[in-house]
DNA sequence: TCCGTTAACTTAACAGTGTTAACCAGCAAG
DNA sequence: CTTGCTGGTTAACACTGTTAAGTTAACGGA
């Protein structure tokens, strides 16, 4: 019941249930196929783990490092305000499209099907929507930007691409509209929503 | 196995099904419920519903017409492309939240837990994304609107508004901010985002 | 009137699901 | 040597969607 995964088979049920996720998505993610994978009994994963629940929120941690990492290194790939949010706004949606099932146990996932992730837990997801805050905050200070608040606008932000992100993902967009397009624009029109002076466009 | 519910059972099983979806969510939604609830055997059901997800697209096909009248009435309800505009995002988002568990089988479901939804019966739901863009387009026959794409642009404004539901709806934002704040910066934002000229915001 | 067909519905069952209770082997400590 | 803990097991419960087979009643034609 403890919460690292450090020793033995709680490393290996981790693993096998990440494996699983991705390779057959959530929906066909069950306790009774991990076990049967790693030999064991299906009961013997909740020695290591009080329920499904607990384990999908220890796969919800790693891919919340995940996206935290990729975020981070669009953050200081660039100095330029601009191209810093820009290479964000990228990385965010290029995550939610490419580690589908993580995003999807992520920010899909009603809460209905699924225990709520720990309160505490949620600074560390929170600290990505600062990480875009803060983006703005060095464009407003270099005189680009003029949001006066910069959470709100991160947050706004985080609609939008996560908008794009599941509409993409479920496949409901129209197929007239290739998804580059969309995504491109949305990145666009976010920033030039953020802009003092949307004419000087110089994304 | 008809379509249309017309006769008997058929308009029953619906009616309790939306009922049982309403007051309990989509997770608790099973064919023994609805069965036990309508005093006949679950097996029943499959007489006038092929599948469970059949049943689902019926009740899908309720939420694709009240979102359409909801959209439509702010549509008609205002001359001014810009309040057509916040009207039609205003009626959209009050949807979304209104009435979750319709808003969640139409649009949060993921494709793998329920058989897609017909190609043919996509037209509808797209009436209401060319409803927006239709919008915009008499925004920029007025002159007050310049985006080139007007079907873009709706769709764009779309994962905005989706965003936002789902974000709100599954809990996930950050209770400091009210969901009021963020939803009217998002109207905002997308209504400025489209603007000629952002200065005059007159909205 | 009797037979055959069909429609409407049922029960039993299958193959899954998450989860709990009871049990059992091995091993370290008192 | 016994006690108790650790890590695992099997059997079972209460669910799920779905299918196969069986029943019962009504109706049409000879």
């Amino acid at each position: 019941m403890s919460r690292d995964p450090h020793s033995g088979l709680q490393r290996v049920i981790l693993d096998t249930a990440r494996q699983l996720l991705v390779s057959e998505g959530y929906a066909q993610l069950s306790m009774r196929k991990i076990a049967n994978k790693i030999g064991y009994s299906a009961t013997s994963i909740y020695l290591h783990y009080g329920n499904k629940d607990e384990l999908v929120h220890a796969l919800i941690d790693e891919g919340v490092d995940l996206l935290h990492d990729e975020l981070h290194a669009a953050h200081v790939g660039s100095e330029k305000p601009l191209e810093q949010l820009h290479a964000m706004f990228m990385a965010y949606i290029q995550f939610g499209l490419g580690r589908r099932e993580y995003y999807e146990i992520m920010y899909v996932l009603h809460p209905e099907y699924i225990t709520r992730y720990p309160a505490e837990k949620y600074r560390k997801a929170r600290r990505n929507l600062e990480m875009i805050a803060s983006a703005i905050s060095n464009g407003v200070k270099g005189g680009l930007l003029e949001p006066n608040d910069p959470m709100l606008c991160a947050n706004l932000a985080w609609a939008q691409l996560h908008g794009v992100v599941t509409l993409l993902s479920s496949e409901r967009v129209d197929k007239r509209i290739p998804a580059d397009t969309l995504i491109h624009a949305s990145s666009d029109h976010l920033i030039r929503s953020l802009l003092k002076n949307p004419t000087l466009a110089e994304v």
